[in-house]
DNA sequence: CTTGAAAAGAACTGCCT
DNA sequence: AGGCAGTTCTTTTCAAG
C-alpha cells in the first residue's frame, strides 16, 4: 500500500475518467502546475500505483454482440485440475477475463460471441469440453456501467 | 459493425496489448509508415470503434485488498424497480461495475473494500438496503487474468 | 501509399523559491 | 514540497514523389 495525498487522489479520480488527459490538462484541473501534474502522475506509475492503461474497444462495432458471464464448478478440484482448467481456458479466444472465485463457483468467465448461435458453438464446442468441468450457469449481458470506484 | 483489414485487426492487437505505444513504434511492428498508423488509429477512434482508454490501478496498493461479485436478484422488477435500484446501486463509491444481464441474477457488480470487515459492512449497510433486492450470492475473487479476446 | 519535414503540442529537466 | 522556463520528443499536418 501507498500513501496518497488528495491531489493524488484527485488526479487518479480525473484520469480514472479519461486516460487521455495530457498532463497540462490535469494541472489546469488541479490547479496545479504542469511540471508538479507530470511528477505525481510519474511517481503514481513508477511505484504501480498506475498499474497500465488499457484500450477500450467497442464490442459491438468489431461485430461482437453477445457477451456472456459463466459461473463455473469443477467436478475436481486438485491442484493440478486448476492449471488443466486455466491452461486449456486461456487457449479460447472468446475469452475475455478469467476469474478465480471463492464461493458458489471456482471460476467466472466472460466470453464474447458474435451472436447467440455462435455463443452456443463456443459454450459446446470450447467450454463443456475443458478438463475438470462441472456445473455451469450463464448470464447474459445487457448493459454494464463502469464506476470510478472509491478512492 | 465496421470493416476492418488485417492491418486493422494487427493494429489493434498490439494496442490491447500496450495502449502506451506511441504511433511510431506501432508502425515498426506492423511494417508500415508512421502517417499510415497514425491514420489508422485516428480513423478507428474517431469511427468509435476504439471507445476510449482507461487507468488501470492496483487495487491493492490503493489499499482495497478485497474484490467481491455480487449476482443480485430483485425481489420486485417492474420498471420502476429497475430504475430505483440502478440509481442507488450507483450512488454506493465501493461498486465499480454494474451489470444489468439476463439469467439467474438480474445484477452482477464488483465490489472493492479495504478488507474482509470492510465488505461485510458494505454488504449489510449498502447492499442489503438497496431498493428490491431479493437474493444476493457471492464470490470474493482470488486472481483474475485479462485476455486481449478475439479479433 | 510512401518519405521527409515542419508546426504544434506534450513530455521531461534544471534551477529557483 | 511547488513553480518557471527551457529542452527534447511525439504527435499531427502537409508537400512532393
Amino acid at each position: 500500500m501507498t500513501e496518497l495525498d488528495d491531489l493524488d487522489r484527485a488526479l487518479l479520480r480525473a484520469l480514472v475518467q479519461d486516460a487521455t488527459l495530457s498532463t497540462a490538462a490535469l494541472a489546469r484541473l488541479l490547479g496545479c502546475s504542469q511540471p508538479v501534474a507530470w511528477r505525481r502522475l510519474k511517481r503514481l506509475t513508477d511505484s504501480g500505483v498506475i498499474a497500465g492503461r488499457r484500450l477500450v474497444l467497442d464490442r459491438e462495432k468489431l461485430g461482437f454482440g453477445v457477451a456472456v458471464f459463466l459461473g463455473v464448478k469443477l467436478a475436481t478440484k486438485g491442484r493440478v485440475s486448476l492449471e488443466d482448467f486455466e491452461r486449456a481456458v486461456s487457449a479460447i479466444p472468446e475469452v475475455q477475463t478469467v476469474e478465480h472465485v471463492l464461493g458458489l463457483y471456482d471460476y467466472r468467465l466472460r466470453i464474447v460471441a458474435r451472436d447467440l448461435p455462435d455463443f452456443e458453438r463456443v459454450l459446446r464446442r470450447r467450454i463443456m469440453t475443458l478438463p475438470g468441468v462441472g456445473d455451469v450457469e450463464a448470464n447474459v449481458l445487457l448493459s454494464e456501467e463502469r464506476r470510478p470506484g472509491p478512492l
